[in-house]
DNA sequence: AGCAAATAGTTTAGGTCTAAACTATTCTGT
DNA sequence: ACAGAATAGTTTAGACCTAAACTATTTGCT
């Protein structure tokens, strides 16, 4: 990695470099989550996280595992657990037993759920096509393209990581990606 | 923008890449982010804010108001009174008083906050490194330039929008970016 | 069969963050 | 000079998230 930096004389002051764009991605996707959440709280009277546990729904109409939704969500197993008593006192999602197994049951949509989410997810669409309305196409896909390297580069790591047991991680947002 | 999409037949499924970007965007901080924290508690006991609180104070000799703090923070108020509380109570960091001002004082670094953090940010500094390890120098700057485009359009949306008001926003990490 | 280990989910204690209300001080306009 | 507005910082109530301990059920081994 970084061959031609430690050949040639850049190697004293290059790793400033990485800092400021960590430090830049960092300001930039917190600009974007506050509006987001901003948003949803303004217009939906909701939070991220719920939005985030019924975009994964969406998706899955058969329904989750508590297990999955953790899992997917990137969130501990009693975050989802308190997210989800929410959404079930407000309709919007409801319990299914599994069949053969008495511990587990799936989380659903209800049809309250899915319409609901409907609107949110075309104005949370906007939200994002706006925030990156100062690219144009192909420098999107450039980023996609490099920040997918640096994503598979982390999670080598963090599965190497003697501390980052697989299973849950840390704060999650929107719905995240298919690891 | 995108006038170039507009003008061909790409529309239709134009968006979801920039939803996709963002999730990838997200997944990407989220690990970075997930690494540091664990780093900082295993190693040093210490959390992200505290950390991010020192930094801003490292790179002003002379300390801050608690005003400046949250504003580059990108926090509340009360936030930052909490973890300057932790921090006056651990040694690291002062309040002194400002000259004309009775409402207000200073924030500083004492002597053993300035040597804990020189030992926190050279790690911290390793741990951005490595995660950018996937990128060679041209990847990284080109990442950083295209950024600094988002976070500029990002910035004068918030700036317009009526619910958001100049001073603080949400949920910081390490030391921002002078915006 | 029966017991240990694994798995599904919840609960608890505690740190972090926000928004909004609050206190105290300073500034501004007349 | 002085009332009202602005500013500096704190407090409070509440949402979110984690780590770790806990309950209940299922699986695997002998």
């Amino acid at each position: 990695m970084d061959k031609e930096a430690r050949l040639h004389g850049t190697t004293p002051a290059e790793h400033p470099e990485a800092l400021r764009l960590w430090l830049r991605m960092l300001t930039c996707t917190q600009l974007i989550e506050t509006r987001v959440r901003t948003g949803l709280r303004e217009q939906f009277d909701t939070t991220l996280p719920r939005f985030d546990l019924m975009a994964q729904l969406e998706r899955a109409p058969e329904g989750l595992k508590m297990n999955e939704l953790s899992r997917r969500m990137m969130v501990t197993g009693g975050n989802v657990t308190g997210i989800t008593d929410q959404l079930v006192s407000e309709g919007l999602v409801q319990r299914q037993d599994v069949a053969g197994d008495r511990r587990a049951y799936r989380v659903q949509l209800t049809p309250a759920g899915r319409a609901q989410f409907a609107a949110m997810a075309q104005q949370h669409e906007a939200w994002i096509v706006d925030a990156f309305a100062a690219l144009g196409d192909k420098e999107v896909a450039t980023l996609h393209r490099l920040l997918g390297r640096v994503k598979a580069h982390a999670q080598t790591a963090a599965a190497i990581a003697p501390t980052a047991p697989v299973d849950p991680a840390s704060p999650a947002s929107l719905t995240l990606e298919p690891s």
